[in-house]
Parts: C-alpha cells; sequence; structure tokens
DNA sequence: TCCTCCCTGTTC
DNA sequence: GAACAGGGAGGA
C-alpha cells in the first residue's frame, strides 16, 4: 500500500530508467486505468519524459510533447500499482494496465514501462499543467509534511473536531500519510487514535506532526514498507516494514511497555495502538 | 463527520 | 467460502 515514503521511493527508482526516454506507443490494456484525459493518448508518441515527481502519493510524469506543448502524466498507485520497465520485447503480464513503449533519443527501442495493478484501483489521467488545478483532488491537497513547518502542520490537524486518526489520514489535511504512517507516528507521539482533535493540545499535535516527520523520513531511507504488493520501479521490496512498533501487531506486547497492543477500527481503518502509552 | 463501496489475491 | 487488506469518491 503505498504511501508517501514508497511513493517517494518508486519516483527515485523511476527516474534513471525513464527520464529523457522517448515514448513510442502506448497500450491502454484496462480503460477504467485511464481516469481522465484519453483525447491526449494519441499526442503521446513522440513524447520526451522530461521530468519525474512525487505530490502527495501521486506519482507525476513531466511530458514534453513534440508540438513543443507539456503535458502530466499522473498516478495513483492506490493499493497495488506498481511501475516496472521491462525489455522492448516483454509481454504484458496478468495484470499490466497500461504500457508505454520507450526508446531512446535516437530511437533506439530502450524497454517497455509497465503499469500494474492487481486490484485496478490505481489510474492515472493526462493533464495539462494549467488545467490541475481544475482536478479537484489535486487543488485541496494539504501541505507536503516533509516540506512544512511541525507546528504549520499541527495547525492544519486542530482543524475540526474528529478522531486525530481521521485527521492524519485526510489528504486535504496533510498530504501523504496513509493507515501505516498514521498508526505509527500516533504511537511514537503517544496520541490515541481515538482522541478528537479538539482535545490534543496544540503542544501534542505539534509532537505528532515532528513523529510524523521522522518516520516518513526514516521510512524513505529504508526504501518504504513491504506489506504483501509493495515493490519499487527496480522491483525491489523497501525494509521499513522491520521497524513497526504498531502496524499489523495487534495482540503483540506494546515495544515500550510489554502490553498487549489493541486492534480496533478507527475511521473505517484497521487501527493499532497501545492503550497504556496513548492517550 | 462518518459510512459504504470499489476490486482481487491471500489467509483463515 | 468468508474475512480481510485500504484511498478516496460519494452519499447519508
Amino acid at each position: 500500500m503505498p504511501e508517501l515514503p514508497e511513493v517517494e521511493t518508486v519516483v527515485r527508482t523511476l527516474r534513471p530508467q525513464v527520464e529523457n526516454r522517448i515514448i513510442t506507443g502506448v497500450e491502454v490494456r484496462l480503460p477504467k486505468t485511464v481516469q481522465a484525459g484519453e483525447k491526449f493518448l494519441s499526442d503521446l508518441v513522440g513524447a520526451r519524459i522530461a521530468g519525474t515527481r512525487r505530490r502527495a502519493k501521486l506519482a507525476l510524469l513531466d511530458l514534453a510533447l513534440p508540438d513543443g506543448s507539456a503535458l502530466i502524466a499522473a498516478f495513483h498507485l492506490k493499493m497495488t500499482g506498481k511501475f516496472f520497465v521491462h525489455p522492448p520485447e516483454a509481454v504484458p503480464l496478468k495484470h499490466t494496465r497500461l504500457i508505454f513503449d520507450l526508446s531512446d533519443q535516437r530511437s533506439i527501442p530502450a524497454g517497455r514501462l509497465f503499469f500494474d495493478d492487481t486490484r485496478t484501483f490505481g489510474y492515472c489521467r493526462f493533464m495539462r499543467p494549467e488545467s490541475l488545478h481544475l482536478w479537484n483532488f489535486w487543488a485541496t491537497l494539504g501541505p507536503e509534511p516533509l516540506e512544512t513547518p511541525a507546528e504549520e502542520l499541527a495547525a492544519c490537524l486542530h482543524a475540526g473536531n474528529r478522531a486525530v486518526k481521521a485527521a492524519l489520514l485526510d489528504q486535504t489535511v496533510l498530504a501523504g500519510a496513509g493507515n501505516i504512517y498514521a498508526d505509527e507516528s500516533l504511537f511514537a507521539a503517544g496520541i490515541a487514535p481515538t482522541a478528537r482533535t479538539r482535545d490534543v493540545s496544540p503542544k501534542r499535535l505539534t509532537a505528532l506532526a515532528e513523529a510524523l516527520q521522522a518516520v516518513l523520513r526514516r521510512s524513505i531511507e529504508e526504501c518504504g514498507s513491504s506489506i504483501r504488493d509493495y515493490r519499487d520501479a527496480a522491483g525491489n521490496a523497501g525494509a521499513f516494514q522491520n521497524n513497526f512498533a504498531v502496524y499489523g501487531r495487534a495482540g503483540q506486547p506494546c515495544v515500550r511497555c510489554g502490553e498487549p497492543l489493541q486492534g480496533a477500527r478507527v475511521a473505517g481503518r484497521t487501527t493499532v495502538f497501545c492503550p497504556q502509552c496513548q492517550k
């Protein structure tokens, strides 16, 4: 389940394999994977992949079209979306949803970029950069947690009155956290996932924001967390799952106090926390 | 603000 | 053969 550190890792591993390659063909194997901008599909041949970057949990390809205009391919991997660059002769796999054929700048075939997605929740949108703001999801995304002071993130979390975990998961509050990093940062900050944001002091919300930043940074250093499906664009698993204090550990002893961790459902998500250490 | 649904492979 | 995994849209 790619969250911010996993998408960051995917983008970093994809970059050297696709940047400055030319798209020589496109194959849409599952129509619904292209969520918007189908009309641009025919313009893609000859486009150069000018850049790769991340915003929230989106992986973005900046494309330079042959007519000189710019286009963005925005991919949301959701739970099971994966990129992989295969040799030019590779054939689609069972769950391959979208393929870009790539060549180098001298038109020599360089490979095929597969977007594979078992559960088909992932998508790609083709958009003009100047039209991005018309996409509601994009326009309402909250700040990047690693590029924003913790006090500012705390103020975002404080707005409204809901379970703190629900605020952490809300991409319009801050962008990039998912179930894993929400649970891990709540544990690190000693805050119960069900605590109402209005009842948590600004100081503790700041500690939560700092804990989130720390856990995201550490996970990026370890190339993300691999639960089941996740692989980066080089086919490698991450290692941060070995550092989980609570995620997936319901019933096991708390690493801090030894009491059994409790499982629950909060904000519609499986949640694990320590009733002793998190108040 | 909260709940349901989408989807398929894995686990019990 | 059912429960479960979960981001985000959409509806209550």
